[in-house]
DNA sequence: GTGAAAGCGCTAACAT
DNA sequence: ATGTTAGCGCTTTCAC
């Protein structure tokens, strides 16, 4: 079946049959009606592959991710496939597979691998794609490591300031310093954190969060209750038990860990100890994993709106294709995050 | 850049180029350099679309999810990318994103809502696939909702009968029958089970393992004891409050789940009526979801080789297009599924 | 071993 | 308003 099939059938030119298809030019209704009677009759579909080629579009986004396995990644393809279900675009999937070959090493690494697979990955779109929306794990820079490739690039849940892209990110330092206010006027006054790999952006930016939150309170931060995690489970546990032997003579009555990895960590070492969350110590976590409902009690945390990023990275990527202007203008945008109250704060 | 600035480069055809691109044809070693060296020089990209217009392959193989969000989604897509990557096929992404439109009623509705995404969906891929993978958000049989598109299909973790598709799924019966075969061998007589939605395909497969293991040990499953749950987690909790009222002069010293979300509700339960698990009241999961680690004591559960099913999909379907004859012998796979064994659920 | 050229299915400029 | 036709970038037959 092809558009010709089609024409012949309706006793018209395969223009005219272009025509009502697209609407792209007005058609007599009596033809108009030939046309779409003859193709509903045939089911035909237009070949999209002879469509691309001839208008240089092939109406594809590539969706590059550096791992699907990532816990953020499936909420933000859910956002984009949200927006993109009602364009015309449909997705083409590339997964770097990153977490195999790197584990935890974060930012290490990443660097160089990655500037290889992405090189490698990107090119291997050839003309596959009018855009491209780089599906970050981490929240952290990329500067550099993405090369132009004459079409719009969106990076999402990461960022870079090279000129050819933009990014959408999400708010860390507004929500952090919100939740330890939370903290706060729940009463507590002693107050333990446990960070993330410090030389990691959204550790630094929730702690700058936190510190706020604290210094408007009047409060100051003990550094003996600043423990350093690197935002596995295991770290939470160990801050935890370290906290409890070394403060045990002044614990604290809460904890916020910046991620809910760490926060379930402290809690299984807080039970450990014969103590209860949050009857004896508040615990408060940050990301709102989808365990973060699962464990007991439920956790109180932040929210990060990873399918708003996947949403909004869409649309800012099909605007830049519509070569709107004011596209152009705001080429970084931080999605607000939110608290979600649950059970493992107390008021005291 | 095209073949013909290529071939103008090169100072050969754009036959010869092609030809050495793709090596369907000895060249001369000294002109194959010469346009080896254009290619390298320009960093030419062959344009997807006018090949694939000419080969009447596309080289994408569409994935049809029904969400994206469903908890063996990612997974499986993780299956089938690991499997494309080496390949040169892409994947096209559709997300049905069925999860917001039908909720928990599984069974129900599906039938209709799908079928008409289902056929709209197929369709609007045109020609561009060569063949789909439709990836279940639940082991069902979903005979008679994808019609034929002319190009293979395999559905992933659901299964159908029609002709012309192919199914992966996992297996249900003898691994239940296992966990029930290690419960009992761990000296546990008395054995709760808690049941996934009685009408729905793994419940039934589950329970025939179940029974099996039951008959096989020459004990009896005292109705008294099984509960039926919804395969959620509220249901495991009322299932597991239930059975410890009822049956507390008799108290059955492990549980069974269907699922590790009830296994876990059931957990919860148990630990409100102040027992313990796994001293008190062991207790078997099912799915391996990524929560059973999280929750405390970890739980012991079976996994379903989600990875694997996408594997074996993304294979099955490029040897499908392979033509191959053998491909079409096995229409129907089952992987094997495994214990998972951690710590909820103790020897007596 | 290599090149000329036809043609995949479509769109759009141009002619009518 | 509609039809004729060139050509998008590639592969492949056919002739040399």
């Amino acid at each position: 079946m092809t558009i010709k099939d089609i024409a012949n059938i309706a006793k018209v030119s395969t223009a005219t049959v272009s025509y009502v298809i697209n609407g792209t030019k007005p058609v007599m209704p009596e033809k108009r009606q030939r046309v779409l009677d003859a193709i509903a009759q045939t089911g035909y579909q237009p070949n999209q592959m002879a469509k691309s080629l001839r208008t240089k579009k092939s109406n594809n986004i590539g969706v590059l991710v550096e791992d699907i396995m990532g816990f953020s990644t499936s909420s933000i393809i859910d956002g984009i496939s949200k927006h993109v279900e009602h364009s015309d675009y449909n997705i083409l999937l590339n997964d770097l597979r990153l977490l195999d070959s790197l584990l935890n090493q974060y930012d290490q690494i990443v660097q160089q691998k990655d500037k290889i697979n992405k090189a490698l990955s990107l090119l291997r779109f050839g003309a596959r794609v009018d855009a491209v929306i780089y599906v970050g794990m981490f929240d952290r820079d990329i500067s550099g490591i993405i090369t132009d490739i004459g079409k719009p690039i969106v990076i999402a849940y990461s960022t870079a300031n090279d000129s050819h892209t933009c990014s959408v990110t999400y708010e860390n330092e507004t929500i952090s310093a919100e939740a330890m206010r939370y903290l706060i006027d729940c009463g507590h006054k002693r107050i333990a954190v446990i960070t993330g790999l410090a030389h990691t952006a959204p550790a630094q930016m929730r702690m700058q969060g936190i510190l706020e939150a604290v210094k408007e309170a009047g409060l100051v931060l003990d550094s003996a209750v600043v423990k350093n995690g690197d935002w596995e489970r295991e770290s939470g546990y160990f801050c935890m038990k370290d906290l409890l032997e070394q403060e045990k003579d002044n614990l604290p009555t809460a904890v916020i860990a910046m991620n809910d990895l760490m926060a379930i960590g402290a809690m299984d070492a807080i039970r450990e100890a014969g103590l209860q969350v949050p009857q004896d110590i508040s615990v408060m976590g940050f990301d709102n994993r989808e365990i973060s409902t699962f464990v007991w009690p439920k956790l109180t945390t932040a929210e990060i709106d990873l399918k708003g990023i996947g949403f909004t990275a869409a649309q800012m990527a099909i605007a830049q294709m519509g070569g709107n202007e004011k596209a152009r203008q705001e080429q970084h945008v931080v999605l607000p995050s939110r608290l979600i109250i649950r059970d493992t704060v107390a008021n005291i």
